[in-house]
DNA sequence: TAATTTTGTTTCTGTATCGAAACAAAAGAG
DNA sequence: CTCTTTTGTTTCGATACAGAAACAAAATTA
């Protein structure tokens, strides 16, 4: 398996996704989201903060252009006022279902292209 | 295999890439740089705005980001001055090395998940 | 209750990027 | 040679995003 095998999903993934033009989301925006959705919650913005190594300001900010898109929701923790739980709504699972489908697709051509190719 | 099985290495491999400092490309330029460096060329700015479905000029701004980086080089085919051929450079090919060592690293946990996980 | 800490947002200034249109240069057509 | 087409870049006005610092609100401490 040479490089250009393993990142040739990658590259045709990353092309799809240009192309389309739905939401325009930067790859600070991809990861916040995939992380929302992928990973095990409580999702608060200082957690985001650390584990993306990225200023919280900035979580705040692309939660802010998350949220116009309606990919994500802020929601305040009862027992701490604080604290913002950010949570998933159906318009994201569809959003990620989508790209799951977009991954799927790529990834299976480029195992048919290690077989017959 | 869940929608979530497939997208972990992504959202990995994406975090990591936001974690790195290192030349913070958008989507678009991630496109185009792997376009470049993993696809048949000779890569023009007119192909490359056509099979991204990115206006022209987009194109050529980009290049001049990735340019700055060294990632790419802009070279005039000699036989019509018209037309730039985008090439690749030693910076380039080592930063998509790079990359994708990262892509493996994330590619083996995830295929490791499946057996023990 | 007053001071401090924690959490997240907003402001500030500067840089980057966007699409559309105008532009310049080279090649081709008449 | 002149006009048109092709190729790529630059300009334009507007929007988005960056990090740092200031800020507001809730919780905790003393």
């Amino acid at each position: 398996m040479t490089p250009t095998d393993l990142l040739l999903p990658w590259r045709d993934v990353m092309v799809d996704m240009v192309r389309l033009d739905r939401p325009d989301l930067s790859m600070r925006q991809w990861a916040l989201l995939l992380t929302v959705y992928l990973t095990p919650g409580p999702h608060t913005v200082r957690r985001l903060s650390e584990d993306l190594n990225v200023p919280k300001p900035a979580i705040s900010r692309a939660l802010d252009a998350l949220s116009i898109h309606g990919l994500v929701k802020r929601a305040r923790d009862p027992s701490d006022k604080r604290i913002v739980q950010v949570q998933k709504t159906p318009e994201g699972s569809l959003f990620i279902d989508e790209f799951a489908q977009i991954v799927e697709e790529r990834d299976r051509q480029s195992d048919l292209g290690a077989y017959y190719g």
